[in-house]
DNA sequence: TGACTATTGTAGACGCTGGAAACATTAGCA
DNA sequence: TGCTAATGTTTCCAGCGTCTACAATAGTCA
C-alpha cells in the first residue's frame, strides 16, 4: 500500500475527527478542545470540518453520543456475561457503568458535564438518561417481584443508585479523592466499597466478590 | 447621592466583577464567561480586570472560593438552626447542602465542574473536600456511637452519601429528569424522596418530615 | 499644601478562536 | 466523457485572552 497521505479528499474524515476530539479532550481539556485543533490533527484546513458538523456543538455532541454508544455496548457486553440471574446482570451492568467512567473520563466527562455545550444538547441527552432509567427500572421491578430487592418505588431507588454511582465517578474524575487515597485506601477499595454500598442498601445479597 | 458613574477609580471592582461573573454564569453558561464579557458588565476597559485576577482561571477560582463560602454559611445556618440533635442536624446540613445546588446552579456548577478551570484550581478544592468529609465522618461516627447509625467504615459511608447527593444535584440541575418531572413526580417529591432514601439507608430514623 | 509613588484603569497590539463566503478539487453517475 | 454534488481550501471577520505602554488617581510624607 502506498502512503497516500495528500489525497484531497480524507476517505472518512468524519471518524477522524471524532478520534482528534477525543484525543485533544484527553490531552489538553476541555478548553484545550477547539475545532482548529482537532482539524490541525486530522491533517486538514480548519474549515474542513464543517462540511461534517454544522458547528462546534455538533462535534461535541458526536463526541457524546459515539461515548454513549461505547458505554452502552460494554455494559450490555457484561451483562450478558453475567450469568442468567438477573439481579446479577444488575449488578454487573453497575460495575461496567463505573468501570467505563473510570477508565474513559474524557468521554464521561463530556458526556455528563454539559459545559461543553452552549445550549442545545440537553434535548439529546434526555432519550438515553430516560431508558437507561427506564431499564433500571424493570430491573428493579424484577428484584423486588422475586424478593431479593428492597420495597419502595423503583423509580426512586433506580434514581438514587444512579446518583450514587453518577456522583461517585464524577467525584473521582473530577480528583477531588487524592487525599484519600494513598493514605488508608487505594482507589480499587474505595471503589469496590461504594459498590457494595450502593448494591447493599438496595438489599443485594453478597455476589460481588468479582 | 450625585450619580459618580464616571469616576476613573471603580472603588471595589473586585466584588463587582465576581457578580458579574456569576451573572454571565447564569445567563449564557460556561461558554459565555469571558473575561471581556464581565468587564462589559462591570463598565470597565477588557483588561481592566487584570489588576485584580492574574488571569481568567484565577477570576473563576475567586467565583469558586465565593461559592464554597456562601454553601458553608448556609449549611452551618441550617445545621445550627436544627436544635441539639447532632443526627437532626447532620440531616439539616445535608438538606441545606442540596438546597444550596439546586437554588443556586451557576454556582455549584463552577464550584464542581473543573472544566472551566485549564489546569490549576484542583489543589484549591482539595482542602475543601477534605474537610467536608472530614465533617461528615465525624458525625457519623457520633452517630455509630449513638446506635442510631449503621455500623460499617464511617470514611465509605460518607463518600457514598456524599456521592449520592452531589450525583442527585448534578443530574437535576444538568436537566436529566424532565422525562420524570410533570409525569408522575414533581421536582420537590423527588428531592424530598432521594434525601429521604439516602439517610434511611444509612439508618437514620424517620425524623425527615420538615 | 504640594510633590512622589504605588495603585488602578485605559489603549492598542498579538496570535488564537469560531464561523461565513467564495473558490478548487474530486467522486459518482448520466 | 461530461455534469453535478460532495468535500476540502483560502480568505476574511469579529471576539477572545493576554501582553506592553501609557494615563489618572489615591495615599503618604515633606
Amino acid at each position: 500500500m502506498k502512503s497516500a497521505k495528500q489525497k484531497y479528499h480524507h476517505g472518512d474524515l468524519r471518524a477522524a475527527l471524532l478520534e482528534a476530539a477525543l484525543a485533544v479532550l484527553n490531552e489538553l481539556g476541555p478548553r484545550g478542545l477547539s475545532i482548529r485543533e482537532v482539524a490541525r490533527r486530522a491533517g486538514v484546513s480548519h474549515t474542513a470540518p464543517y462540511r461534517h458538523f454544522a458547528d462546534k456543538d455538533e462535534l461535541i455532541l458526536a463526541v457524546v453520543e459515539q461515548g454513549f454508544e461505547l458505554m452502552q455496548q460494554t455494559m450490555t457486553a457484561e451483562q450478558d456475561a453475567a450469568g442468567p440471574d438477573p439481579l446479577a446482570q444488575f449488578a454487573a451492568s453497575g460495575f461496567a457503568y463505573v468501570n467505563f467512567a473510570l477508565s474513559h473520563p474524557a468521554y464521561y466527562r463530556v458526556m455528563f458535564s454539559g459545559d461543553l455545550l452552549s445550549s442545545k444538547g440537553h434535548v439529546a441527552f434526555q432519550h438515553t438518561s430516560s431508558r437507561a432509567i427506564r431499564e433500571m427500572v424493570t430491573d428493579i421491578k424484577l428484584g423486588q417481584e422475586q424478593g431479593v430487592l428492597r420495597p419502595g418505588d423503583p423509580v426512586m431507588q433506580a434514581l438514587t443508585i444512579w446518583s450514587t454511582i453518577h456522583g461517585f465517578v464524577s467525584i473521582v474524575n473530577d480528583n477531588r479523592l487524592s487525599h484519600l487515597v494513598g493514605e488508608d485506601f487505594s482507589l480499587d477499595d474505595i471503589r469496590v466499597q461504594v459498590l457494595v454500598m450502593i448494591f447493599d442498601g438496595l438489599g443485594v445479597p453478597e455476589r460481588l466478590d468479582k
